[in-house]
DNA sequence: CACCAGTTGACAAAAATTTAACATTTACCT
DNA sequence: AGGTAAATGTTAAATTTTTGTCAACTGGTG
């Protein structure tokens, strides 16, 4: 199961994954490190320790098949399977990451969207109309839901998630500004906008 | 001009931020690292290694003030200054963004907004007019305009960068998922939703 | 069919980052 | 006013991450 793979690896593969996806489109079939390296400006000391994190996909003296090292990739990061979600918050991210259609072509599957607010309960988002927050449960628990997109104010995400692991949420994308209080086992991926924008700042003011 | 600080530390300074505003709105005075790396969930030595980039702001004995502290980090991550900015991309996720209040009040404007779709222009977010794309040039350098909000499909994402960097701008906040080619200098900041939604997939796979 | 250029996988070295340890300083209490 | 507990800033150690190196191997070529 975990090998104690580091998380920087595993935040290098969905770029990986994305450069061979296109090199794919383009026909190419095979790839070097190396090659690979200038086309993603990485070292290709780097490109090939991280492949081996997860044995080897290359042969000596060729090089990496594109379309397998992209499927193997996909594996990986488990791209091969299915994940029911639901966002809660159907404000303007909410209903922005609903009508990206791209996410369920990588099997995140958009189960269902709640929200609290009375003006926006059946409005219709790509056919999924917006519920009310009160019958969650049995809405996560009959579609097999595993994974709860969090896009509502910060002030409301930590008592909801704690509600949402108690109906059987695994995972959390988090936009709320707010660091969740789950337990052991129970996954958090925060996507804090503001924080990146500071960083952006950051580098913006030592550059002029 | 501090240079050699660590993007690692960098990315930490808006946390320790949002932590800090939290504990002063709630009236504490001053807080010992041990203190906060209870709370933040980080090792106090972190905390203090990572304050002393910047020099001492705490005091032996005493630990750190609150406010004071609050305000260095906010002046070392350049939010007491304004930058204007422009959104490039009028839909669902431009429109989010647009209209998320809270990016003005860390001094971040949105000075425009900005579409090819012609459906969308002259529609208005938060007294905000959506603009055509053609007179782009002129606006930036009128409104000193230095970052902008790419909101709009990776296809066409690299050359509009390209061309905004001819038109004046510094940075990129970059919502595409693809990677832009900028001259030396300009900053890029990413925000690459799909691959941290593809970091979750993984670690989701790790724990069942 | 043998050679050569090119390439990986593995290991080693280097660099960066995180954690620990501690001397020194300060506030607070009696 | 002095002693003590507490806290920082700093240095050192440990750990993690990245980069460099090279033997072993492969496919293509003459």
């Amino acid at each position: 199961m975990d090998k104690g793979i580091s998380q920087a690896v595993i935040a290098r593969l969905p770029r990986y994954f994305r450069y061979l996806g296109e090199l794919k489109d383009q026909g190419v079939e095979r790839i070097s490190s190396q090659d690979l390296s200038r086309i993603m400006k990485v070292t290709a000391s780097q490109i090939r320790q991280d492949f081996n994190n997860f044995g080897g996909f290359g042969q000596q003296g060729y090089g990496y098949n594109v379309e397998y090292l992209y499927s193997e990739i996909g594996k990986i990061l488990g791209l091969n399977q299915k994940h029911q979600l639901i966002i809660i918050g159907a404000g303007n991210l909410g209903q922005a990451l609903a009508n990206y259609v791209n996410f369920e072509r990588r099997g995140f599957m958009i189960a269902g969207i709640f929200d609290q607010n009375p003006d926006l309960i059946g409005k219709k988002i790509r056919s999924i109309e917006v519920c009310p927050m009160n019958n969650l449960e049995s809405f996560i628990r009959e579609n097999d839901v595993d994974i709860a997109v969090l896009t509502i104010p910060k002030e409301g995400a930590v008592l909801v998630a704690e509600q949402l692991v108690g109906y059987g949420i695994k995972a959390f994308w988090n936009f709320a500004h707010v660091d969740l209080n789950v337990p052991e086992g129970i996954l958090v991926e925060n996507v804090h906008l503001s924080e990146s924008l500071m960083k952006l700042s950051y580098n913006l003011n030592q550059t002029f």
